[in-house]
RNA sequence: GGACGCUUAGCUCAGUUGGUUAGAGCACGUGCUUCACACGCACGGGGUCACAGGUUCGAGUCCUGUAGCGUCCA
């Protein structure tokens, strides 16, 4: 057996075992006939990425799960890959063109660039799936599957089709989230709020008819024009109409009358009359712009308002916004209207406002409200895909995002999937040649000479056109649960054993996508999986885990601008994979955003470290004797050899193994590692470890004392492996619990009440009582090192400890006197039963005397000596008060008050004690 | 405007169904190279549990309100 090395060496440790784990296969997912399955999908992280800390975090999480499943003996399957980021990968590519040959995806057409994006993919897809393999992550990579491959391409257009053919797809114009960078509708989730610093424009719409309104106090006073409030001037050439509150009484008698347009041709409008106006915000009056803004075009609607479209697809002004402005960008033409309108007099005043503006996620730019042709999804599945979650089928972890989901789901709207872009999904829709596409009737869409859409095209392809958009990025991966096992191809399926890993039991994910992904999964799981089968075999997941967000130590979401994202790789090669790993998830309590700190990943390559030498000192103790299973390593504990310190220590590990079993349950991982931390750094090391050395120069004892560290290493390299997997797997070797061609996943780890049994079989019963006794001792072990450090001897071996004790506390020290002095530091430990005038400490076995051969400084004595009585004074006061208070005595629980009495009777013994040593200095 | 979350030691966080004197890691101070580990060991200092009410014998924990921060929706 090879001896380990004085400090833990990361580097070596992962790449050797991942090799090993990949050679050997051991991340395939394999269902027996029967077997429980475990089934992870990842979130496809998008092809042009890099890792990053969420990323981490998040399959970090999803592998402890995957890991953890495979110790309990479940068939575990951890399906990767990556989607096709249409808008990201594409404008990341027209990029690099434009970089490097200073061409346009235009110059190259269609087909060429679809090339160039394709061996982009060919040659930097994988980055990011490679990444997560130096993080650990056992995939089953085989399964690895891209939005883009020909087989979940067709899944991709199966559904577009199925959808159809219900009549859920339609084509329509209407108002859409356009993005100017990328030319491309977006969903209203790929739009993000941002406050934004703008001015607002308060402008004079001239009344054609001057008019007459009231004032505060009632008089009539005349009215020559009306006050308009807006933040978007540019677009005055755009508008139709202004629009008042129908019940607003200031303006109600306008309705009807019209007004001059301030800027672009100079004409009259009409002044309508329209709830949607707010008459509390600016002075009630909109104007109404309706191919440039939503509600404007609503409004335009109803009140069957012309429209004009002043903005060309890429954000500049066109004809119709009038000379002046046509041309320019949306931005400057902004500028350029609000000095027109000064000269022209209209402007009354101009002030800074923030507002919310939309913006396109991807591009980073506003986006601008268009009216362009598009194709829609209304959801299959709305009321299904409530209820599974409703009736807890599915179920959210924290539960609180389940009124977030179902809330979207309460005011869902049609879904927008056709994008502008090339890189994507190509719509299975053709049209016949000829056909005016901007004015189909509904008539026509189901009409099939007209209009034809299936998976392979029309069989006379000379005749039709295609439809040139493609569907949106998530309109592929909503499909993610099951597009990846094969669906719809029965023998595809089959094969990736889709009957026993559909549906997938967990999913890992940030909520931040929860209706872009995990709602739409759900609905789309319903309707396309197992048609006709029972709810529970249709959903595509039972749990959703979801993660936080990882911010920087201020608060801030990590991000490329900021800088303030560690590099990963870079953690990675500082404190090994399992460092990071395990010091991430210390910090990441239940669906609470996580706040990185370095210092905790610091901290879990200290305990990589910390167990790496526990176990090589254990190396160093004795002979390595049979590991090889939990029953060889029984049968060399003697249970007639328990003592205390044995018993205490398999009590706190099968609190451990329970702690686990709890925290994969309610995925508590922050509770999982912490308690993975305190049993092996203070349970097992501090304590155990530390009074062993003395029982292991018993002869007698030794064997059964390694026996029983053995066992409990063994246990906890099995709990901890699903978060640190590698040096689990180094030292499980190392160690020789492992066969040479296997690996420690191939062990069943116990559940804790099998544990209990295995142990009861070779009579071992776990004592409680001892538990509470080597507690006392630490506490007593605690107390005399203080009392050492408060006379600065700390580091000295040689002092005598004299102990004035009752015969039971006597006893007690007695027996475990060379475990004290071992620990404490101490040549002697012995009795009194005079007074001696030295420096004590009141331990709860008496008066604890320390002679260090050194004068006593009195004055320093009664110093420290007051200060403790002063202490306990009051905090018997605290007692007393409690104990005195009637209503407590009389309904407090008898336990809580028995140890109410009790803990005053041991605080008044400490004081007396404490005032008898006073007085004798 | 609505919904949700957070606020506990200098920092990052635990604190299970209310029950003795509120914990950990890091940082800080002191002492120690004690024959596994200085990536370590021992000891120590440090908290009005955001604030104000309420329920209760008893509140960090339950309820109401306020403030600050954050997220989502409109």
């Amino acid at each position: 057996m090879a001896e380990i090395t004085k400090s833990y060496e990361a580097r070596d440790v992962e790449s050797k075992w991942y090799a090993a784990w990949q050679e050997a296969k051991c991340f395939a997912g394999r269902a027996a006939p029967g077997q429980e399955t475990y089934t992870i999908v990842i979130p496809p992280p998008n092809v042009t990425g890099i890792l990053h800390m969420g990323h981490v975090l998040n399959n970090t999480l999803q592998d402890a799960l995957i890991r953890r499943a495979r110790l309990e003996g479940k068939a575990a399957c951890w399906i990767p890959g990556t989607d096709h980021a249409g808008i990201a990968t594409q404008t990341m590519v027209e990029k690099h063109l434009k970089k490097s040959e200073g061409k346009t995806r235009h110059d190259l057409g269609r087909d060429e660039f679809l090339k160039r994006v394709w061996s982009w993919r060919q040659e930097k897809g994988d980055i990011i799936l490679n990444q997560l393999r130096q993080l650990g992550c056992s995939c089953d990579w085989d399964r690895t599957h891209f939005t883009m491959d020909p087989g979940y391409s067709r899944s991709v257009l199966t559904a577009f089709v199925k959808l159809y053919e219900q009549g859920l797809i339609y084509r329509g114009k209407r108002m859409v989230n356009w993005c100017p960078a990328s030319l491309t509708a977006l969903s209203d989730e790929e739009v993000e709020m941002r406050p934004t610093k703008s001015l607002l424009y308060k402008l004079r719409y001239e009344l054609v008819e001057p008019s007459t309104t009231k004032d505060a106090e009632g008089n009539t006073i005349p009215l020559t024009h009306l006050t308009v409030e807006t933040t978007r001037p540019e677009t005055i050439p755009a508008d139709v109409a202004l629009a008042v509150h129908p019940t607003d009484e200031r303006y109600q008698h306008l309705i009807g009358k019209k007004v001059w347009r301030p800027l672009g041709e100079r004409v009259q409008m009409p002044i309508v009359g329209d709830a949607a106006v707010d008459p509390v915000f600016a002075a009630g009056v909109l104007k109404v712009t309706p191919a440039h803004d939503k509600v404007d075009f609503e409004i335009g609607q109803r009140h069957h308002l012309p429209v004009i479209d002043c903005i060309n697809a890429n954000g500049s002004m066109n004809e119709f916004a009038g000379a002046e402005l046509a041309g320019m960008d949306r931005f400057a033409a902004r500028k350029k209207a609000s000095e027109l309108l000064k000269e022209n007099g209209s402007l009354i005043e101009e002030k800074a406002y923030e507002n919310n503006v939309g913006y396109s996620q991807r591009a980073g730019v506003p986006i601008e409200p268009r009216l362009t042709q598009q194709w829609w999804l209304k959801y299959p599945r709305v009321e299904e895909a409530k209820s599974v979650v409703r009736d807890g089928l599915i179920k959210m972890h924290p539960e609180r995002w389940s009124k977030v989901y179902l809330n979207w789901l309460e005011n869902i709207q049609d879904w927008c999937i056709s994008r502008q872009l090339w890189w994507g999904h190509r719509i299975p829709v053709w049209y016949k040649k000829g056909l005016d596409r901007e004015n189909l009737t509904p008539a026509d869409l189901v009409d099939t000479t007209k209009i034809h859409v299936s998976l392979d095209g029309p069989a006379d392809p000379q005749n039709w056109e295609q439809e040139s958009d493609v569907l949106d990025t998530w309109a592929s991966s909503w499909l993610w649960p099951f597009a990846t096992q094969g669906w719809p191809d029965d023998s595809e399926m089959k094969k990736a054993g889709y009957g026993a890993f559909y549906p997938t039991t967990t999913l890992a994910t940030g909520a931040d996508i929860i209706f872009f992904w995990v709602a739409r999964m759900i609905m789309a799981g319903l309707e396309f999986a197992r048609p006709g089968a029972p709810v529970e075999q249709r959903i595509p997941f039972k749990h959703v885990y979801f993660n936080g967000i990882v911010r920087d130590k201020q608060g801030r979401k990590m991000s490329k601008t900021l800088g303030n994202s560690p590099d990963p790789l870079d953690l990675i090669a500082k404190y090994g994979a399992d460092g990071v790993r395990f010091g991430l998830l210390q910090m990441a309590p239940l669906g609470q955003d996580v706040k990185f700190d370095e210092d905790r990943i610091e901290g879990g390559k200290n305990f990589c470290n910390k167990l790496w030498n526990a176990t090589r000192f254990r190396q160093m103790s004795g002979e390595m004797s049979d590991n090889s299973s939990l029953s060889a390593i029984l049968a060399r504990i003697d249970a007639s050899k328990l003592d205390d310190d044995d018993h205490a220590l398999l009590g706190a590990l099968l609190d451990t193994m329970r702690t686990l079993e709890h925290g994969f349950a309610e995925f508590e991982f922050a509770s999982a590692t912490q308690r993975l931390y305190s049993f092996f750094w203070n349970d097992f090391c501090d304590w155990y470890v530390e009074v062993a050395k003395a029982r292991l120069q018993d002869p007698a004892a030794k064997a059964h004392v390694l026996a029983i560290q053995d066992l409990v290493i063994r246990q906890f390299l099995l709990l901890l492996e699903p978060f640190a997997p590698f040096i689990t797997e180094e030292l499980w070797h190392l160690l020789g619990y492992g066969a040479e061609k296997s690996f420690l996943q191939e062990t069943r780890l116990e559940t804790s009440d099998a544990f209990v049994a295995a142990l009861a079989a070779r009579g071992a019963t776990i004592d409680v009582a001892a538990a509470q006794r080597v507690e006392k001792l630490k506490q007593f072990t605690s107390l005399a090192r203080q009392l050492k450090a408060d006379q600065s001897v700390a580091s000295k071996r040689d002092v005598k400890f004299i102990a004035l004790a009752d015969a039971t506390s006597w006893t007690f020290l007695e027996a475990n006197a060379s475990k004290i002095t071992r620990l404490v530091g101490a040549a002697t430990l012995e009795r009194t039963s005079s007074e001696p005038a030295l420096p004590a400490i009141v331990t709860a076995f008496g008066t604890l005397y320390l002679d260090t051969g050194v004068k006593v400084d009195a004055a320093a004595e009664k110093t420290r000596l007051t200060k403790e009585l002063e202490q306990i004074t009051k905090h018997i006061a605290g007692t007393e008060a409690r104990l005195g208070n009637e209503a407590f005595t009389s309904k407090a629980p008898p336990a809580v008050l028995e140890g109410a009495r009790k803990q005053l009777a041991d605080q008044q013994a400490k004081r007396a004690e404490l005032e008898r040593l006073l007085k004798a200095l």
